[in-house]
DNA sequence: AAAGTCTGCAACCGCTTTCTT
DNA sequence: CAAGAAAGCGGTTGCAGACTT
């Protein structure tokens, strides 16, 4: 026993509207109003069934929808919504006068999306990726020097990078998030990093990997936090392309976040991962981390 | 200039929820 | 209260125009 169809197809135009079905939608909505949707494509005399009549009216048609760009307001104002009512796009249309749900599904599957994916921020649970894979995207901006990076032949600490790219994916200013990198960086080539016993290997996305040349790829539960996934891991088919293991530094230096209240949520959040996965004597300073001025790093070691 | 690829968005599909009888 | 109809909703598709090769 199959579903029954909404209307009967036979003889149903498909397919966009063309403007004079519009004229004859809009005015007989203008007297009649709207309603009845079943039997309302027959007293128009349209040749369309009563659910696309209703859908053109709503998502095009009605008087009061505001065509045209978003503005910045009413981007943040999506993005807030989604991240409490998640892809409930008409209880989000309802707070914003005159958009549609369909508009606004449309803007954010094309639009915002992308735009957190390349702050690093998944746009499914709005909180920071944290997989390399998004760092990329930080450390492929026009502005920042990849040459920099590639020369390094410092030990790059993976949580550290972690911190920095949650750090960075906070941040709205590009600007920010290149300083944050920057200074990560530079106190990766200045500090004394010492090897220790536990050394972690890290691998990277397809495209850090392509970005950054050597190191390849673990990518596990569509994001990896600071988490035990990435000791000692080692991928037998590149072996030779893999960097040598990295070590385990606790000394960090990260300038404060530029939007303190935003972060402390992910902190707070990332602290209790962090503290169950990685072991006692490999743990950050948190407190310290946060509170070294912007403008004068500083190590910290928490050992 | 042509062909191929990408992007944005209107419209559709099918499932769920609400309303009516 | 149950069943069927109507409306609502979110995921997906198809197409036109823009962009790239």
């Amino acid at each position: 026993m199959g579903r029954s169809p909404c209307c009967d197809k036979t003889g149903l135009k498909k397919g966009p509207w063309t403007q004079e079905e519009d004229i004859k939608l809009t005015q007989y909505i203008r007297i009649h109003g709207p309603g009845n949707w079943k039997t309302l494509p027959k007293n128009a005399g349209l040749q369309r069934c009563g659910k696309s009549c209703r859908l053109r009216w709503t998502n095009y048609l009605r008087p009061d929808i505001k065509r045209g760009r978003f503005s910045f307001e009413e981007e943040e104002t999506i993005i807030q919504l989604h991240s409490v009512l998640g892809n409930k796009w008409s209880a989000i249309a309802a707070r914003l006068p005159g958009r549609t749900d369909n508009e606004i599904k449309n803007y954010w599957n094309t639009q915002i999306r992308k735009k957190l994916l390349q702050k690093g921020i998944d746009p499914v649970t709005h909180a920071p990726r944290l997989d390399l894979s998004d760092l990329s995207t930080i450390l492929s901006s026009p502005q920042f020097n990849l040459a920099n990076l590639l020369s390094l032949r410092t030990l790059v600490n993976p949580d550290v990078l972690r911190l920095v790219s949650l750090l960075a994916s906070s941040s709205s200013n590009q600007e920010h998030q290149e300083m944050l990198l920057t200074n990560h960086i530079n106190t990766m080539n200045q500090s004394p990093i010492q090897q220790t016993q536990d050394c972690y290997s890290m691998h990277l996305s397809p495209r850090s990997s392509q970005l950054l040349g050597k190191v390849n790829l673990i990518h596990e539960n569509d994001g990896l936090y600071f988490s035990n996934h990435l000791v000692n891991f080692s991928d037998q088919t590149s072996q030779e392309n893999m960097v040598p293991p990295f070590s385990i530094d606790n000394s960090v230096t990260l300038p404060s976040p530029q939007y303190p209240s935003q972060v402390s949520e992910n902190w707070s959040f990332l602290r209790s991962d962090i503290e169950n996965k990685i072991p006692s004597s490999q743990k950050f300073n948190f407190d310290s981390i946060l509170s070294i001025p912007m403008s004068s790093p500083s190590h910290v070691n928490s050992s």
